[in-house]
DNA sequence: GTCTATAACGGGATAGAC
DNA sequence: GTCTATCCCGTTATAGAC
């Protein structure tokens, strides 16, 4: 039942290895091997290699969107009748996950980088995985974003909300540690996230690329991921 | 020595399981069979498994790589001593791959997906194949974009030029054909390039966040892709 | 250059003892 | 809950006929 329990070894080896070498990259016995554990006690706890990707997904992403919606939830109480700043709300949208990958990055590998993989695996889960996971968390951003620019439709802010889910994945990917590995020009950790909300901010300041008259009604269901 | 040659069929059809499923998640024989040949042709033309991913990535990236100087060289070669504007700049950058985009998606399926899938491949090719293809690219765009933005260091220069290939790669998967597969609410194709252009032009014009003084000098070899 | 056949190996999953 | 042993399949790569 501690940290160290099995199947929690489990899931944090598949998450390293998940990461390193994406989802079919990673064999079951590398995890187990990784774990220390013995290979039949993957199929025990979670019966299908698919199902282990799941649980490592599940594992991080739940308080992840948790707090992102807490974070919303009080800029928005604090906030006055215009709503929150944009920076207010693109800083509780991308510090959670920023601030985890901070934390775990002390202890063990980037686990940051499973994250950032997540989008281009084209395992079937995944699908399900991301719509069930960030529904909710589209529709309150996409809607916050929306009040914080008046000017811009809500298809042009669920597009730019894209861009900037590719600017943090790539971030949370750390590419620059692979490419570069021996140099430090750029650095990851704290001040990215400040770097990167006024980046995105000024952004999504940009005039409204569309006609004034062709603010339709756009219904974005659209998911929000990372 | 047509287009429909072996290798070439070989090749595009080994893209577009990349694309689709990455390198790890595709098998030789999905490969072949989709290819219409057989299994040992790609050994013969190829060697290995690897082999074949580096003459993937080739066929497209070199010249991508080669417009994108060109342009740069020509808005550079019609500019003014304060050198081409930001959105050019961008412009340069991101144009050939988005092009190269929508007329392949004609034909085929999404090819973006591999080129913005290759950065989370894990195989030790993938490094040197960016380096070596993107090296002056990074370079000669970096310089650019300094010139345009003199407030800017180098090293910020450097970083924002990440989440703007973080933004443009993300784009280029198309995510949102798989979370929204039957929603149009976000278009792709031609109008993506200058909303893309747009948005990361006013991010880049944000303010340095760094103290005035601390325009160290900082050597960006920092290898730039997508 | 293209095929068949096969080598040599590693993968996910399962049965059943403990 | 955890182990060993094994099934069964798919994988890359190669050898050698044509």
């Amino acid at each position: 039942m501690s940290t160290n329990d099995t199947k929690d070894r489990i899931i944090s080896a598949a998450e390293k290895l998940f990461a390193e070498r994406g989802f079919a990259g990673t064999s079951l016995r590398g995890v187990t091997s990784a774990a220390g554990v013995n290979l039949a006690a993957v199929h025990y706890h979670f019966g299908t290699k698919d199902a282990l990707m799941q649980a490592v997904f599940d594992r991080r992403i739940g308080p992840v969107n948790k707090q992102r919606l807490e974070r919303l939830d009080q800029i928005e109480a604090a906030a006055g009748p215009d709503g929150p700043d944009l920076e207010e709300i693109l800083e509780a949208f991308m510090s959670p996950i920023m601030e985890l990958k901070r934390d775990l990055e002390g202890e063990g590998m980037m686990w940051s980088r499973f994250i950032g993989r997540v989008y281009t695996e084209p395992v079937e889960i995944v699908e399900t995985m991301i719509r069930d996971h960030f529904e909710e968390v589209g529709r309150r951003f996409v809607a916050a974003l929306a009040t914080a620019l008046p000017d811009l439709s809500e298809s042009e802010i669920a597009e730019r909300l894209l861009f900037s889910i590719g600017a943090l994945s790539h971030t949370l990917i750390d590419l620059h540690q692979i490419v570069t590995p021996s140099q430090g020009a750029v650095q990851a950790g704290a001040p990215t996230l400040q770097h990167l909300v006024a980046f995105l901010a000024a952004a999504f300041r940009a005039p409204s690329a569309q006609p004034a008259e062709a603010h339709r009604e756009t219904t974005v269901t659209e998911a929000v991921a990372s």
